[in-house]
DNA sequence: TAGTGGTCTAGACCACGTG
DNA sequence: ACGTGGTCTAGACCACTAT
């Protein structure tokens, strides 16, 4: 196949055994990586560069065979793969998708907060703040740019059942999000990073967070219909899309009366 | 192969179609097993009785796959969801071993807090309390136990790098933690899943955590060194071990100030 | 040199979803 | 009936580790 390198030796009995075609420079044999692996960058680059967007159904795995020049199983350790990072979705019968985070699943898989009662609580954003600025050093270097450069701040407050829960700081490269504004986040229903993805390209692969305990400061409090120093969840969340770039820095206070945050150990 | 039900039809080429032997009332076939997967269970039933013990190699995968009479692929499968689940962890060139709580790796898994320069920190228990009593309703329905009946409750106090950093309370069954003394846990150097696993043969195997902010009272306080009502996290968790049996309930209070839960959303 | 897990292939059949 | 992903097999070779 094409644009693959440092494949070693030769395999078993394919009828081609893939003579030459190499890009450039193959470099003797210094680092081994598998053809699954290198399956799996080409499939993940189609998906940053958007040839299959969001919800779409993407070619079935005869077909990514033949294209990539591999057998089957090869491609389907490739996609096993991808769906066990969430980036691909496999549905028997019907074939393979792009992930989406508007799907049930991916909502709580960014928001842990759960009820004590484990019932359904409809949570509504509400829209505080959204200008941009320039970046201070500690978010320029969370996010990878250079101090000063334009970033995006949005301030929201989340209500679960009406009661305000949450309260989020969210600072986003300006360069990527650029037309993004107070009333498109107004107007908006659903998942912020849902439409992250849908209007600006950029999915948000994964996050770390780090999570304390504080004590809730006046400004805070206030928002949060708590008294001031009142114990809160401080979640700083740093979420990464394609190629483990940074693209978004979050803190969040939490009010845990009543919700918790739910982590699974496994 | 033996004690497997539910098998549809029969495959491709095998020398030996697999006929009858089967257990008891195979039932139609109203529920599809997989193959790999029964031999997961056929494993984790050879864990569980302790065939293999934590630390210990366990057989090569073309030999299981002699033994339970499938091919070394479909041994493979199995394998790889269980080291997926680090019940197993694989060595290439060496073999497949049992997971133990001894390891660097299985560390962090329970124990989350991180300080804040990334240090290490090294940090040693102290022991508070170990006494038996009985369940009281709240902890024995965790446990899936009857309320009064007999349970393990231990007190004690992290210390990461000299300050007093967590204080837990840790209720177990004390059907199964018969011999566990005070002497035998101040004694025991290292995780405490190391020694449930080593003498108890009791391994957790996945934990959920419900976490909070709550304030300091005065005798957490007290333990912690900070003053009564500060910020403290709160992690209540309970532990699985084979067949999702519930064996520990834990009440932990966080300081986090200079240390951090480190979660990561994938 | 021998044994282990890791990769790759090719082909057959099964379960699921849709026409 | 057909196409998709899911399972199972068998065999070859590669990479790593130990002897």
């Amino acid at each position: 196949m094409r644009a693959m390198s440092a494949n070693p030796a030769s395999n078993a009995n394919p009828p081609a055994p893939e003579s030459g075609a190499g890009a450039s420079a193959p470099a003797a044999s210094p680092t081994f990586s598998p053809l699954y692996q290198q399956i799996k960058g080409l499939i993940t680059q189609s998906l940053e560069s958007g040839e299959w967007k969001p919800g779409e159904i993407i070619p079935s795995e005869v077909e990514l065979a033949g294209r990539y020049k591999v057998s089957q199983g090869t491609v389907r350790k490739a996609i096993d793969e991808l769906a066990a990072d969430n980036l691909l979705v496999r549905r028997q019968g019907k074939g393979t998708f792009v992930a989406t985070h508007n799907e049930e699943r991916a909502q709580f898989r960014f928001l842990r907060l759960l009820a004590d009662d484990g019932a359904e609580h409809p949570h509504i954003s509400k829209l505080l703040e959204c200008r941009r600025l320039r970046a201070s050093a500690d978010i320029a270097r969370q996010l990878d740019l250079k101090p000063s450069d334009p970033v995006v701040l949005i301030r929201r407050l989340l209500q679960f059942d009406g009661e305000a829960t949450v309260l989020d700081e969210i600072w986003l490269p300006g360069a990527v999000f650029r037309g993004l504004t107070a009333e498109r986040l107004a107007e908006y229903k659903g998942p912020l990073y849902a439409m992250f993805e849908a209007d600006f390209g950029t999915r948000m692969i994964r996050a770390t967070e780090k999570i304390r305990a504080v004590a809730a400061d006046p400004a805070v409090a206030d928002l949060l219909n708590v008294p001031a120093g009142f114990p809160l969840l401080s979640v700083d969340r740093v979420s990464y899309t394609y190629g483990d770039r940074p693209v978004e820095v979050r803190r969040g206070w939490y009010v845990t009366t009543g919700y918790y945050y739910q982590n699974d150990l496994s």
